[in-house]
DNA sequence: TCCTATAGGCGTACAACATACGCTAACACG
DNA sequence: CGTGTTAGCGTATGTTGTACGCCTATAGGA
């Protein structure tokens, strides 16, 4: 009866991501979403309560890219390894994002998803109970935590090299450590990284 | 021979930190810190370039609560797990400024001598060159992303209750380990976690 | 003792922001 | 062809970060 809507949530998200990947975070204004779509700036409230609902639209576009399909590799570590390496591309491809994806909380359905499925393999490789806790606990700690680093942290990029530039008589051991890291490609150390944790998940 | 200043930048961080725990990180604004400072708001500016550098100062007076002294303990492994609780204990004590530890690079003398201390106990634990830039690099991913979880996640707190009331049918693994993990303590969470990453660690 | 150079303190001003409010017009259904 | 509902938006408000320029406190030299 009434006059119907023009525009899905997806149209809005991928608008607002857009503005996000195209001048930065700091670009995602209600004014900037709304010129995107072709409509007044206050027309997006027809569909948005909020600035911050709208920036979780934005995390649950980036989040719903990932493929949360059980992977098809030979051991349980490499699968589960896929798996997170799946979240790190689908946000590697936004850089801009990062931010939001922590103070947005996931619950939306590709997080969920993507948690049965990670279970899934965790129990087929005999981890179950509070083991299985821990363990899912783990692998969302160090992905979120992993690549926080990779686009803020000091540890990457630009950082390292600031680093390795230290005085070393200070800190002559992370003046070392950062030389060594300058050597190490970034997807290496994420990898080398998230393997060290799938070792220590042996029972 | 010029006018001497009257406030110290640990000073300014102090204020800014006071606003922050009592009214939250939304309420951190250059007029609230110059009112709990007893200034003008523009008389912030003669201490600090800039918003962003003033959350820098907030987030090193937190870090640099932080013991960096090399703990006593037996193994090496508990040596680190101090190390790396002694950080999330001194952002524990202001939830509020998790966000911020994230966005600003730590480039701060806390976190350095935090990683040098870190770097003893490893070569000291005979891991050296490529493994121990790895296990450095893995540590402050743990570390960051279990923070950030712990405060802004949906595995913890609110965030469990909410998934231990999912459709069990749509996603029957969350929901389990959404119950399971009721039972299970932040800290102990936490500490087994980082556990689990230590484990990994081994030759 | 007074003078002067320097920098601290701050009032005003402005642009950009999120957003409340209320109007008008377009649409679907009878 | 009405009529009710809602999309779209113009205007207005309060808050934010911060540039600019004034006044004044202070320390060192005269």
């Amino acid at each position: 009866m009434p006059r119907p809507r023009s525009l899905t949530e997806t149209q809005i998200a991928a608008a607002a991501l857009a503005v996000i990947d195209r001048d930065g975070l700091a670009a995602l204004t209600m004014r900037a979403v709304a010129k995107e779509l072709g409509m007044g700036t206050m027309s997006l409230y027809r569909y948005v309560d909020d600035r911050e609902q709208l920036e979780g639209l934005v995390v649950d576009l980036v989040l719903g890219a990932v493929d949360t399909a059980p992977p098809t590799g030979s051991s349980w570590r490499e699968r589960v390894a896929t798996m997170v390496e799946r979240v790190r591309d689908a946000v590697g491809a936004h850089p801009n994002v990062v931010p939001l994806t922590l103070t947005h909380r996931q619950g939306s359905p590709s997080s969920l998803r993507w948690g049965e499925t990670v279970l899934g393999i965790l129990t087929e490789a005999g981890i179950v109970g509070e083991r299985r806790v821990v363990a899912l606990r783990s692998l969302v700690g160090y992905l979120v935590g992993a690549i926080q680093l990779e686009h803020l942290g000091p540890l990457s990029g630009e950082g390292t090299r600031t680093m390795a530039t230290l005085p070393s008589t200070d800190f002559p051991l992370m003046a070392e450590t950062a030389q060594q890291a300058a050597r190490v490609t970034v997807d290496e150390e994420f990898r080398l990284g998230l393997a060290v944790l799938l070792n220590g998940l042996a029972p």
